[in-house]
RNA sequence: GGCCCGGUAGUUCAGUUGGUUAGAACGCUAGCCUGUCACGCUAGAGGUCGUGGGUUCGAGCCCCAUCCGGGUCGCCA
């Protein structure tokens, strides 16, 4: 039988214990993080969620709360009452290694069974086993951390809100679908059979009808949901601070969050974020660094080589040069140490994600040695080498294709991966950026047609308004990202409030009036009585704190994740449900998916 | 959906060209030990080698299929 807490009232917190509490009664709670039995003396380490105390148990000052230690398993629920003394062999490591408590009474509160993997920092074990039993992982100390880092980070993002005035309001988590973007999670309607609710994958709509009804600055930690596949930074459920402003543009939006980001990061970690933060057009983005999310935290930047070799006899350069580019970086770092197998590998790569193939040369003490040395000229060689800046000791990659796209992401992605492979990024350093000026529309090859890049209730700019008939490509949108070593942070834009201009936007997009009236009626509706222009962004709590914490998957700041199947493995969810609950929702499941 | 990596005691891993009874460390159990804190010493228990087929005299190892986990591309307005 386990004992009770009657009577017992915990004083202090076990990792909070110094040499000041010497000589105090003192009772604790916790979990047996360790038992040492050494014949006539016993040591527990006790653990809860502020770190470690060693209880102490002699046998021969007190022989029944002795025999209860020995019995104390690792991650019994314990608590104990003693006095808090000077230990005779200070332990450096623990930050209570100065003090023990000498135990006078011991209760086992909780038994347990050996744990199916030990509870200590950074477990080796394999993180499947650590999710399916996710509540003994978040007993570890750095997933405690995190999570505990998560609330203050939470806090410190409210406090700054609320000092710029922003008031917190919630919106529904039964929306309407719109099909448009990331697929939907959808909620059936009992009362309303055959009809859905969505989750949001943001609260878009509501909080700009919130700016119409003049709350003119609203922010909302919103729980957000899309029905995509995961990735490390990317979980189907996952928590925005979600911000709208009202009489402001980009320039407002922009020096609020930089505000945000500099009160958290000092708050936080103590470090100065200078602001404001460093800018790149969509355009000087591509150009430079073949992505809209660069990382700039090391350089190898994309040089155009096109008009160095349009004219070359190497046909995999010249013919690129007709609809598309040739394009290189240059990795420094002592790169040229890359071996044929490692050029073969990157080569492996960047044909994995659309290149044709990678053309590359060394910069050696022996001159230059290319792929293709045998097929242009050694000026044609020695100028590229120039124009990429090249020295003894680098190594330069080439793509050539006949889509400027697929060269610039390419060179995007393998100018990642090889500064991955070089080690050369630099660790514990936090490089933000803003994107500015992105297009408004984007050309999708399946469906042929442009569709809008952000969303489309996103303002294009006033210059670019001419162009929407005769040029939408290069119709640029008041939207922006803000990106932070690689990832995108957040995202945002200034709206259209015009009725006349959104519907124009709509017609743009090829929804007629009854698609866009069906769809977003509302929100025109409300447009016509009275908007202020407004504008907001949503900034991505998960991956701001998996960055603040220098973690690598979303998991690690997330209590309870999903794995990359969309699964939860402790609970095992999705599950099948009982064939009454269906009909009470008028759903039918196919034979194939039926469960049972 | 494509590609890549992984799955062997509770855990982390090793396991030779395919060849006797599948090993180690940690953990666990028991005993001893009065200053440990990765306690120490002694002994012990613990294995559907992810699953199902196949090849073979013989499979942890080779082949096929499949499940699970991770990364990534597609996807993510």
């Amino acid at each position: 039988m386990n004992e009770t807490l009657r009577n017992f009232h915990r004083t202090h917190y076990c990792g909070t214990l110094t040499a000041a509490e010497i000589g105090q009664t003192v009772s604790v709670c916790g979990w047996v993080a360790k038992q040492r039995d050494l014949g006539n003396l016993i040591f527990i380490d006790c653990r809860d969620r502020t770190g470690i105390l060693q209880l102490s148990f002699n046998d021969a000052t007190a022989p029944e709360v002795f025999d209860k230690a020995k019995e104390c398993r690792s991650e019994f629920v314990v608590a104990a009452t003693g006095t808090l003394c000077r230990r005779e062999a200070v332990n450096p490591e623990l930050p209570t290694g100065e003090v023990e408590l000498m135990v006078t009474e011991l209760r086992i509160l909780g038994r347990a069974e050996t744990p199916p993997f030990e509870i200590i920092p950074d477990s080796p074990v394999k993180e499947e086993l650590r999710l399916k039993y996710r509540y003994l992982d978040l007993r570890r100390p750095d997933l405690q951390q995190n999570i505990l880092m998560r609330h203050k980070i939470v806090k410190a993002a409210r406090d700054y809100y609320d000092s710029q005035g922003f008031i917190e309001i919630e919106t529904p988590i039964l929306v309407k679908s719109t099909p448009e973007g990331a697929r939907d999670f959808l909620v059936p309607s009992r009362i309303h059979g055959g009809s859905f609710y969505a989750l949001p994958q943001s609260p878009q709509l509501y909080k700009q009808l919130l700016m119409v009804s003049g709350f003119d600055r609203y922010v909302q930690f919103a729980r957000c949901f899309r029905d995509e596949d995961l990735r490390a930074d990317r979980q189907p459920e996952f928590t925005q601070i979600d911000v709208e402003m009202s009489f402001v543009d980009i320039e407002d939006i922009l020096s609020v969050s930089e505000g945000f980001i500099a009160h958290i990061f000092k708050t936080i970690l103590g470090r100065e974020i200078p602001t404001p933060l460093p800018r790149l057009t969509y355009r000087e983005a591509m150009e430079k660094y073949g992505s809209d999310k660069p990382d700039t935290r090391f350089g190898m930047l994309i040089e155009d080589l096109t008009d160095l070799v349009k004219g070359s006899g190497f046909s995999v350069f010249s013919s690129a040069c007709e609809t598309g580019s040739v394009r290189g970086i240059c990795a420094k770092g002592g790169a040229a140490a890359f071996s044929r197998k490692d050029c073969d590998k990157l080569t492996e790569y960047v044909r994995g994600i659309g290149a044709k193939g990678l053309a590359w040369a060394k910069y050696t003490e022996e001159g230059i040695s290319a792929s293709f040395g045998k097929f242009v000229t050694p000026e044609e060689l020695s100028a590229i080498a120039q124009r990429l800046g090249a020295e003894q000791g680098d190594m330069i990659f080439i793509i050539a294709d006949g889509k400027n796209k697929t060269v610039l992401s390419v060179l995007g992605a393998l100018r990642c991966e090889v500064a991955k492979r070089l080690g050369c990024i630099p660790e514990d350093t936090f490089s933000f950026l803003w994107i500015t000026q992105f297009p408004f529309f984007e050309w999708d090859e399946d469906t042929q047609t442009f569709v809008a890049m952000h969303h489309p209730f996103t303002s294009p700019m006033e210059d670019d308004i001419p162009l929407l008939d005769s040029d939408k490509g290069n119709v640029r949108a008041k939207a922006f990202d803000l990106v932070l070593n690689g990832i995108e942070l957040s995202s945002g834009s200034i709206r259209i409030t015009d009725p006349a201009l959104q519907k124009r936007m709509f017609y743009a997009l090829g929804l007629s009036d009854e698609e866009a009236s069906e769809k977003f009626g509302f929100l025109t509706d409300a447009f016509r009585f009275g908007a202020p222009p407004h504008g907001g962004m949503a900034i991505g709590l998960d991956r701001l704190i998996m960055q603040m914490l220098g973690r690598e998957t979303l998991r690690d700041v997330v209590a309870f994740p999903k794995v990359q199947n969309m699964t939860e493995l402790m609970t095992g969810c999705p599950s099948g449900v009982d064939p009454l609950q269906l009909t009470e929702l008028s759903i039918a499941v196919s034979k194939e998916n039926a469960k049972d």
